[in-house]
DNA sequence: ACTTTTGTATGTTTTATAACATAAGTGCAC
DNA sequence: GTGCACTTATGTTATAAAACATACAAAAGT
């Protein structure tokens, strides 16, 4: 757990990621961070700013996409408190290539690049722990490459709603998923269009593998749900 | 330059990556490093399987790829010599997520799992190397999961010659692509089938945007294929 | 309350690409 | 050299998904 333990807005930020730091060390990084909230919708970062420092959300939902061809959008992670966004970038010394956008209000904790890169060059062992967080991510791209360009529209969307049932839990019911979507965005996470998202969701639900209502979905039969994603 | 100087098979290996070691260090990984070479066809590492080292290709060219759901590979990554492969899993503790087959006779370098973990902990600079290196990919396999889906086939063809170009070069001519690849291996790095990237590439050469004598492909007329890849 | 905008839903048409079929060429084994 | 398997080539058919069209519902602004 880093220690921003003075800063009543990042005091619950659980990055095991930094357990491995010297109290000096998260003193350091504690020193040159600062905090910012966004509201639902705006912009955390877009493609092709620089990165200023690292940033971790600490509460809320955010989408990170890139523009595709024409104009469409495809979601390449659906990020959650507490984690990083941004960090590709930041590492490799590009610009960003791809954008992050607020799912509901976040408050973001960004940490200064130069104090980073200097606690990363004095503590090897966590930059091991990122190049492993790294390998696991970079792991997660490659096999979404593979499934979206191969699976069909049913079994990309089994997937999607698979997936954001991982990353995002669910609410007291045990079965709705706890984030809420537009139909857009699950297309674009799944890599169809707004309409074919629609007509899947609704045969998904005809189905009676899950049920709809508004931009809430529970997911009523799991194992059929998992059944499709495999099938492709 | 990995000091490997006392391997006759390793001599020529040129990993700026690991400039920022001592001699201690690097005398350490090359007192545990193993050689070993394959045939044109041969599998380096299979999916499944358990890394037992960084394996460097000293030599040769491979394919790296993954089995997607109907049995049709999608080719992630060409690798050439000299660079890593199969450092993903080693870095995230798994297992192989792909395999490695080589496109020719091919010499690769394993330095010892353990070895490299020691020497990493010990030199956070080139823990910061490898996170850098890491973060170029992560960033590569991000932009190929959006073309790959997003672009039209000949786009998608367009886009993976062009790739080949910049991987593997030219012959003396400066329009030879210089790798020798079947039609279903352009296929699976294009993600089509083997019919439709022996089509198009047919389509090219009848537009004079590139010539095919059997497997040996001329890039003509760059700039086009260049649009060709950009329109998608 | 009323319009305007935005998102959702669903039917129809079109198109890109896979699937299938077949033939010709190429390289390898014997 | 001859036969056999594999690769390349190309035409035809089938189909999944996009594009388009329209309608309705919900939210937002006036």
């Amino acid at each position: 757990m880093i220690s921003f333990i003075n800063c009543e807005n990042c005091a619950d930020i659980k990055m095991t990621i930094f357990d491995v730091l010297s109290a000096k060390e998260k003193e350091l990084l504690y020193k040159n961070h600062s905090c910012a909230t966004y509201r639902k919708g705006e912009i955390i970062y877009k493609e092709g700013e620089k990165p200023i420092g690292l940033i971790s959300l600490s509460e809320g939902k955010a989408k990170i996409f890139k523009e595709g061809v024409g104009g469409r959008d495809q979601i390449i992670r659906m990020a959650s408190s507490v984690s990083f966004i941004g960090y590709r970038a930041l590492f490799s010394g590009d610009n960003y290539t791809s954008s992050a956008v607020a799912l509901e209000d976040c408050m973001v904790c960004i940490i200064d690049k130069e104090s980073l890169f200097t606690v990363l060059e004095s503590n090897s062992k966590l930059a091991v722990n990122i190049i492993r967080f790294m390998a696991r991510e970079l792991g997660i791209s490659n096999s979404r490459t593979v499934t979206l360009t191969q699976k069909h529209i049913r079994g990309r969307l089994a997937e999607s709603l698979l997936f954001l049932l991982e990353t995002y839990g669910t609410e007291e019911d045990n079965i709705t998923i706890k984030v809420y979507l537009s139909r857009e965005d699950v297309a674009n996470l799944s890599n169809m269009t707004t309409s074919n998202a629609i007509r899947t969701l609704s045969a998904f639900a005809s189905e009676n593998v899950i049920s709809i209502s508004g931009r809430k979905i529970k997911i009523l039969y799991l194992k059929k749900l998992q059944k499709i994603s495999e099938l492709g």
